[in-house]
DNA sequence: TATACATTTTCTGTATACAGGATTCAATGG
DNA sequence: CCATTGAATCCTGTATACAGAAAATGTATA
């Protein structure tokens, strides 16, 4: 046999959460948009069952609302929502960056240096999509060395609601350099395993994070009342 | 219409997900039992259907584990998963003092004052359940007290695993005062709005659960492997 | 006795059927 | 012209049916 091939077998309802979940962050499925049952299950061509079960999931996320037989629709997002998931997340970020002092690896440490400098390299292109793919993985690598699992997943799913918020603050930040400041701050106080320095820079990014994010909802509420008023709405 | 008492409907997959974690996390059903559905099924006299989706959700709550085609079955509870738990928590436990102190409003300190007095008492009488019931109220008032309810969801899933081992903790705890002396601790510097000395107080708080916990797995463990010894396993 | 293979059983995965609550819209009465 | 009611429709909640994978069991052969 030439390599471990076994259990690529994915239910049907995992794909259908993945395509869901991937709809729901790009906006392709916009937050108030009902989620119905039997349209999602032609849409994808599966049956109901797995719709419902992937709709359970995402509700225990927090993306998606149920209202008993009303149906689901995908989560509003507020600033209050939003605000929420960031401190938690600004208190965990921390957290990952402390453990990740204590018991990185040498092998971390490499992987870590080559994600900054992929990361670097990816703000030269000034490709968005590449930065923001470079930034999740640099982050991935800080989230892995903690070598906790529980975090790891928490991290996961804490990070979801705002991506759709992450190429404009990808836009706002790496023009002028923020971003790749932190991240070597990071990188360095990690190296030398300095677990106060890496929380501040961790905690400073994520401040960074929040107010670009923040910023963002309200232009995007202004617009929207906006459209409200030139009677846009559809 | 006497009072609000609509949308009393609880849908079975609610009732039954309620139920199954309450099995799980009282040791009915024990770590490492198979769930089968049909058996559970006619067991709570419901269809597959629900059952089904409950264990979505227990699995994305770490309660249960999933091996695809194969089924679902209570997680195993092992010193790392429970350790990786604990951490998180600590985290967050640290976090909710700090954001009570900024946020808790005078009638949450009055609550907040009764909780730890209820505690007391129940310590008085000596009865594990009753304690155990106002440490989980007293915690609740703080949690609440943060207004963010994210971290309120979160607070409640990552208390469910350790559940378990509540009462062997209070078991230990309480006895010798720690408790009550460290819910002091906390409401004081909560009142006083001194996060640093919460964070230190709640810091100290987890962390003696931390080791009473690992304590009692490795108790457990020890007294597994000696039934083994004797072949007494079923 | 041990091993390989066929058979049967037992579950899960997925689709579909059926029942009842909610919503809509039009007809009717004020 | 507006409010009310009732039927038609839509959609969720729940049960059940069917197919295929995995495990268990049994059987034959070395």
């Amino acid at each position: 046999m030439p390599a471990a091939k076994e259990e690529d077998f994915l239910p049907l309802r995992d794909s259908v959460y993945n395509k869901l979940r991937q709809a729901i962050l790009t906006g392709e499925l916009p937050a108030g948009e009902r989620l119905m049952e039997v349209h999602l299950g032609d849409k994808l061509g599966v049956s109901r069952t797995p719709i419902r079960e992937a709709i359970r999931m995402l509700e225990l996320e927090g993306l998606v609302t149920m209202i008993p037989r009303k149906g689901a629709m995908v989560s509003q997002i507020t600033e209050k929502n939003m605000s929420d998931v960031l401190e938690v997340r600004r208190a965990l970020d921390i957290l990952c960056v402390q453990l990740a002092c204590e018991r990185i690896t040498p092998e971390g440490i490499d992987e870590l240096k080559k994600a900054r400098d992929a990361f670097e390299k990816a703000v030269d292109t000034n490709d968005s999509r590449r930065i923001a793919q470079a930034d999740v993985e640099f982050h991935n690598v800080i989230i892995r060395a903690t070598g906790n699992d529980r975090l790891i997943s928490l991290e996961d799913s804490l990070s979801l609601p705002m991506y759709r918020y992450r190429y404009e603050y990808i836009k706002d930040s790496s023009g002028h350099g923020n971003l790749v400041k932190e991240h070597r701050g990071i990188v360095n106080a990690i190296e030398k395993r300095n677990a106060e320095a890496a929380a501040e820079a961790a905690g400073e990014h994520i401040d960074n994070q929040r107010r670009s994010i923040i910023r963002q909802i309200r232009l995007d509420r202004e617009e929207e009342s906006m459209n409200a008023l030139y009677g846009k709405r559809r």
